[in-house]
DNA sequence: TTCGTTTTTGCAACCGGTTGCAAAAAGCTA
DNA sequence: TAGCTTTTTGCAACCGGTTGCAAAAACGAA
């Protein structure tokens, strides 16, 4: 159905080459073949097919984005700049949904089958294997939101979650907090780990302050506020650094059910920064994720690697920074 | 790099396209063969390029997702929808992001150059034109939450928007109030005029019940909370049915700030029934939408246009219902 | 105008597969 | 075992492009 490249050079009475060559920029074609094919093409309506020259030049601009953060609302911000950035590339983004899948080796085939000329993991809960499988494949990849590392093995943008957690720390800190509790997401994402470990660091400078530690079974509201409606039968802390944003609205949301007030009675911080925790009815202090800037320059990475393959692995990371909103009031001396 | 059908084939001793048929399905190839070819395969290493297979097949099982709904989190659960549902037909969604693209053309060539298989539109917000350009540039399309019509141009799998505004409007009525209010989404979308349409019908038969009618800029949280500020300067109505979820939350955000309450002083339904609405701390009345219903059905609509393209357009409607929550009460009589 | 240089063009091979066709091999029947 | 049918295999052309190379055309200088 589709219109060919043999059907144009018919039309325009030229060889196949040139008219290739006149869709093909930086190819040799005089203004007079140019005009002539162009002409037939617009008559024909023909457009090149991207698939059957990758054949030939190694190249589909094709990109794996790969993840398996479907219910985070900050997610959806996610795609939304991974998308545009990639189309203003000239790139396509090939949507992978990893909820379920363990084995790396069976969307690393998948993603060769279709030669992708790299792959975007993007998701803070993916163990590393999945980058590192398809470093291993020969595939150009960049972990996004993933394990800030001084030694990465593979591309790494995101954000230093020890620090993050040790940012939380300082915060409840400076506002009077005499205990305070770590409510982190999964115990196996990495970045509950990190920030943990971060947070315990900190707080460790602090003996005389309690603190209590647990952990929700996923980073999901629903997640949050069972286990905060738990913690909420024991003696509460009195301000919270909670895993992520969703997960500190689940907080929330336990918080009023028991007849707290979140300001009032408990302190809560998130992390991340999501367009939601800026709601007025939600306005949840928070530790603001540059996201905009985490996946632009994922971006930037990726069209750098797909010039240089054997780039040397390197670790991007931005600081992050408190989002002053009002769920975490000083307290009084 | 990657290994192809040729290699196997030296290895495996036997020609080229003995390694092509052994690797697909419902060709002809004996016992021996296949087992030499596979061993050769998996020494190597080998999976078939399925573009380059696509180039005689007519068939790439690529499918253009398209969307401009970005920042309504309800599309994040019509993502995983689709990506989920897609992966496990062996297709693979191409992601593509409407957002200010006002030109069909422009996505109907891309996605030819890729020679995708069909389109998904997935978008209650996107003009028909959209799917109507994909039809006319003969790609198999299914507009997913597109107007419902009863002769439908393009294939189109969605819910009765005129009748869920007739439904809220019902709500209301069954409730007892006596002045209530549509608050839609952008007046463009196809959607919020339905939505309109079906309300204001509906009303019509109450002439009793006073009636106000407003449009939020789009479906959006700061859309729907602007909106309902400046309308609570005047005198407020009872109860609101609102364009969509998002934008509900919203009016709750503006309610509560101008010291106001949602069950107490003005009822609010939304509609579409996200994920969020069931949050225990926002508890919205709405009317549910049956999303996963309409996702499975599009991508079995999709799924058999493949095999006949040509098919009969249809639309296919799903009824909604409303799930009672906390935000409207029955009036006191 | 001639001749050397540069640019433009077409030929033909190739990218990694698939497939119609005919030859070869295997299976069956007598 | 011969003779016929069915299955399996390889050849070669093709899918829709790209590209190295050499011939042709255009250009410039003398």
């Amino acid at each position: 159905m589709p219109v060919t490249l043999k059907e144009v050079a018919e039309r325009a009475g030229v060889s196949r080459s040139a008219v290739s060559r006149t869709f093909t920029d930086g190819a040799s074609v005089s203004e007079k073949m140019r005009n002539k094919v162009e002409k037939a093409a617009r008559e024909l309506g023909y457009s090149p097919n991207a698939l059957a020259s990758s054949l030939t030049t190694g190249r589909t601009k094709l990109i794996g984005l790969v993840s398996n953060n479907f219910h985070n609302p900050i997610f959806l911000e996610v795609f939304d700049l991974f998308t545009r950035g990639l189309q203003d590339r000239g790139l396509r983004p090939l949507l992978v949904n990893l909820t379920e899948e363990r084995d790396p080796e069976n969307s690393v085939r998948m993603l060769r089958q279709y030669s992708v000329d790299g792959v975007v993991v993007a998701s803070s809960t993916l163990p590393p294997e999945f980058a590192l499988a398809f470093r291993d494949a020969g595939v150009p990849v960049v972990h996004s939101f993933g394990r800030a590392s001084s030694s990465p093995k593979v591309h790494v943008v995101g954000i230093d979650n020890v620090e993050t957690g040790r940012m939380a720390a300082r915060a409840l800190m400076a506002r009077g907090y005499k205990h305070v509790a770590f409510l982190g997401g999964p115990r196996d994402a990495t970045s509950t780990q990190d920030r943990h470990k971060g947070f315990v660091e900190e707080m460790a400078l602090h003996p005389d302050v309690r603190l209590t530690e647990s952990f929700a079974k996923a980073y999901s509201h629903e997640a949050g506020r069972k286990e905060m409606l738990r913690l909420l039968d024991d003696q509460p802390a009195e301000g919270y650094f909670c895993g992520d944003d969703v997960l500190s609205i689940g907080v929330l949301s336990a918080i009023k059910d028991k007849g707290l007030s979140c300001p009032d009675d408990i302190g809560i911080i998130g992390l991340n920064d999501m367009e939601m925790s800026r709601w007025e009815n939600i306005d949840l202090t928070t530790i603001h994720q540059p996201i905009k800037q985490i996946v632009n320059s994922s971006i930037e990475l990726m069209v750098a690697m797909l010039d240089e393959p054997d780039r040397y692995p390197e670790a991007r990371i931005f600081p992050c920074s408190v989002v002053e909103r009002g769920t975490l009031p000083e307290l009084p001396a």
